[in-house]
DNA sequence: TCGTCCGGCGTTTTT
DNA sequence: CGCCGGACGA
């Protein structure tokens, strides 16, 4: 490596000693695709910043023409912070780490109108997709037995497989035979016209229509190749076709390629995600140099030695054996349980110890497969009181009430979005209900006018409730106006008001904890505009950009924002999440609730009679997280839906039972304890179950 | 037009 | 067991 005094100002000369040997090695490689095959916990993410503040310091590369890929906010938040430490402000103006789906609206709000749109276009989600498939299927006389997720999920395969739906029919993945291909045919095609009328796309477009901006455009993506001149992808075995077409067209006018990723720790096939864009880098890339990372910093030996025994059995994958200095005598441990409330019960137990100990909450991690398994263990958190949070559930956005107002939003933004219009048409109710709103449907269809216009145009046609239809136009151009006129939050604060939003939310519920709980909602979406407006600055187009953002944005990133400053510390309470959105994170405890099989390995994966081995990456995904300690349970039943069902452990784990890398706890037995352990907790036991049932 | 009742269905989900 | 969506009646 080159080192060079620069000027007396310069902080630092970056030096890459602080890497280990393969670490080192992959950050020196500037030129040329290069493939980094990091393991979990083997300092992925030190090794991408510190390859970007080396190529900028030591190489004097211009940081606007380097870019890094990532999937969430998060990460390119993180990498960004951890990039900013090495190099200081200064020198990492001008570096873009985006998310894919960031970077597709950045390059869209150039360049959309080459494929059709206008600028002010609206982002649609999963419930305004489902509406306009309903309306596709009504249209097609379709069965009522097809299930309109079903259709739109393959919709979604194919605009990640980059197949539009003029070349559905002659690809690959139509079955003539198949009447759910057919049924899918005819939505593609009608879902995608009335997208465009009404000036729309979907998540899967804003990747979809880049890609075709390049294949239609080829100039556009050598711009946007020449700009950016270094290229890198995080999470690379979770890119799907699409994804990979983007950044094929990104490199079009070089090869300087990093990728990074984990084949093991690939588990988002179910949404499209190609495993062999990393299993076949280098057939695509012949010039590509592999790094492999499989020093852990994480785990203790005896954690990642289970780990590599249960990852083993899968068969397509790249050889990898994580080890660790960190020896540790203490083996991951499978607890059996009776049922799920014992389950509950006995690891918010050991919590409970834990507590009483002094010892920080933050350190556990609850990991489960599905949602469903979370009610009995928060229940038992709250009885307990000790703190926790869960991650992941519901987004903020698509709450009814955030969703009703992002609907206000997205029409005053965009009056040919006729999803959102239709949505807010009656809330609050005005009394223009279905036929209503069938007889200017028709009428929009005829005159080949949008909806909103259609309003406007003819509002007699609604006879008795024409004079409501008025009212709702003009609410909506006397709102345009507010929203150029008032800062952003008033302006919502405003249409609140004009609306009577409050009043209708109290009626629309009875209980008043749930009343309370929605307008907390909206106090804190009208917050979040305050909050952007002071970041983002106002002025410009900030109510589109508004909308983008919390569409954009994960729930999680919104809720941290006002304690960014102690990122680093963890509060103290417990986390619970999935596996899934455990990726990537770390805690020194982590209990892996419910390791049995039709769970992990799923019942669905089973019955399909699918490839499991994205379950199995999903059972290594959680015994990575575990720095020191692994506690794995099992139920012998296990109430689903309502009903009790016989369980058995995980094959997953069954036969490293066997082969002495667990230990077995019986806790139906209190087989762990010694008599007298027993006895008391027996006794505590049963008592805390009396406090229960008291309180 | 709007409320209520019943039947079916229920994995994960970075954007 | 609980939610959502369709059907149906006031």
């Amino acid at each position: 490596m080159v080192r060079f005094n620069k000027c007396s100002r310069s902080l630092l000369i970056i030096s890459l000693s602080g890497l280990n040997a393969p670490q080192k090695q992959a950050a020196e490689v500037i030129e040329g695709p290069l493939l980094i095959l990091a393991g979990a916990g083997s300092g992925k993410t030190r090794t991408i910043t510190y390859r970007i503040a080396h190529m900028v310091d030591n190489f004097h590369i211009d940081p606007k023409t380097i870019l890094g890929v990532s999937f969430t906010n998060k990460a390119a938040k993180e990498m960004r912070e951890r990039v900013v430490t090495l190099l200081g402000r200064r020198r990492s103006r001008g570096l873009t780490l985006a998310t894919f789906h960031s970077l597709g609206v950045k390059i869209l709000k150039q360049d959309i109108d080459k494929l059709g749109y206008q600028k002010n276009f609206s982002i649609y989600d999963t419930s305004d997709q489902l509406a306009l498939i309903r309306e596709a299927m009504k249209i097609y006389k379709a069965d009522k037995s097809f299930d309109r997720k079903r259709v739109l999920m393959k919709i979604g395969q194919m605009k990640n497989k980059g197949i539009s739906s003029n070349d559905f029919a002659d690809s690959p993945y139509f079955d003539d035979e198949d009447p759910y291909d057919h049924v899918t045919l005819f939505a593609y095609e009608y879902y995608q016209d009335k997208l465009r009328f009404f000036n729309a796309i979907d998540f899967d477009d804003i990747l979809f229509l880049v890609v075709r901006l390049f294949r239609e455009n080829p100039d556009v993506a050598k711009k946007y190749s020449e700009t950016f001149q270094y290229i890198m992808v995080d999470e690379y075995q979770d890119t799907n076709p699409l994804q990979f077409e983007l950044i094929r067209g990104l490199t079009m006018t070089h090869d300087n390629l990093c990728v990074v990723g984990d084949d093991d720790q690939a588990i988002y096939s179910f949404r499209g995600a190609d495993i062999s864009n990393i299993l076949e880098f280098e057939r695509v890339f012949p010039k590509a140099k592999v790094v492999k990372l499989e020093e852990n910093y994480r785990s203790t030996t005896p954690i990642l030695q289970l780990a590599n025994k249960v990852i083993a059995e899968n068969k397509a994958r790249r050889a990898k054996t994580l080890w660790s200095q960190k020896a540790s005598s203490q083996l991951p441990i499978l607890w059996k349980m009776a049922d799920t409330d014992h389950e509950a019960a006995v690891v918010i137990e050991e919590i409970v110890q834990h507590q009483a100990a002094g010892k920080h909450l933050g350190d556990i991690a609850l990991l489960y497969r599905s949602n469903t398994q979370v009610q009995p263990l928060e229940e038992q958190l709250r009885l307990s009181e000790v703190p926790y949070a869960i991650i992941g559930g519901q987004k903020f956005y698509e709450k009814k009430e955030i969703k009703d107002l992002i609907a206000y939003l997205c029409l005053i933004l965009n009056p040919a979005d006729q999803i959102s219009l239709r949505r807010i048409f009656n809330i609050p109710n005005r009394g223009i209900g279905t036929v209503t709103l069938e007889k200017f449907l028709k009428l929009a269809e005829e005159k080949q006018l949008s909806l909103y216009q259609t309003l406007i145009n003819f509002p007699d046609i609604a006879e008795k409730r024409s004079h409501s239809v008025q009212n709702f136009t003009q609410l909506i151009q006397q709102q345009r106006e507010s929203f150029s006129k008032r800062r952003l939050p008033e302006a919502i604060q405003n249409l609140i008001e004009q609306i009577d939003y409050l009043k209708f939310v109290e009626k629309q519920h009875d209980a008043p904890k749930q009343v309370e709980r929605r307008k907390n909602d909206i106090m804190q979406f009208i917050e979040s505009a305050e909050r952007f407006e002071k970041y983002h600055g106002a002025g410009g187009n900030i109510l589109k950009h508004f909308i983008e953002r919390l569409l954009l944005q994960d729930s999680q990133d919104n809720q941290e924002e006002e304690d960014d400053h102690d990122d680093d510390v963890r509060k103290n309470q417990v986390t619970l999440m999935t596996y899934h959105s455990s990726k990537g994170l770390e805690f020194p405890i982590v209990f892996m609730i419910g390791v049995e099989e039709e769970s992990l390995p799923h019942k669905r994966t089973i019955s399909q009679g699918e490839d499991i081995s994205e379950e199995r990456r999903l059972c290594y995904v959680g015994i990575t997280r575990a720095q020191e300690k692994l506690v794995m349970t099992y139920c012998k039943e296990r109430k689903i839906y309502g009903k009790m069902v016989d369980r058995h452990p995980s094959r997953f784990v069954l036969p490293f039972l066997e082969q002495g890398l667990m230990l077995h706890q019986d806790r139906t037995t209190f087989g762990h304890l010694s008599v007298e352990e027993a006895e008391k907790y027996k006794k505590d036991f049963f008592q805390s179950l009396m406090d229960d049932l008291e309180s």
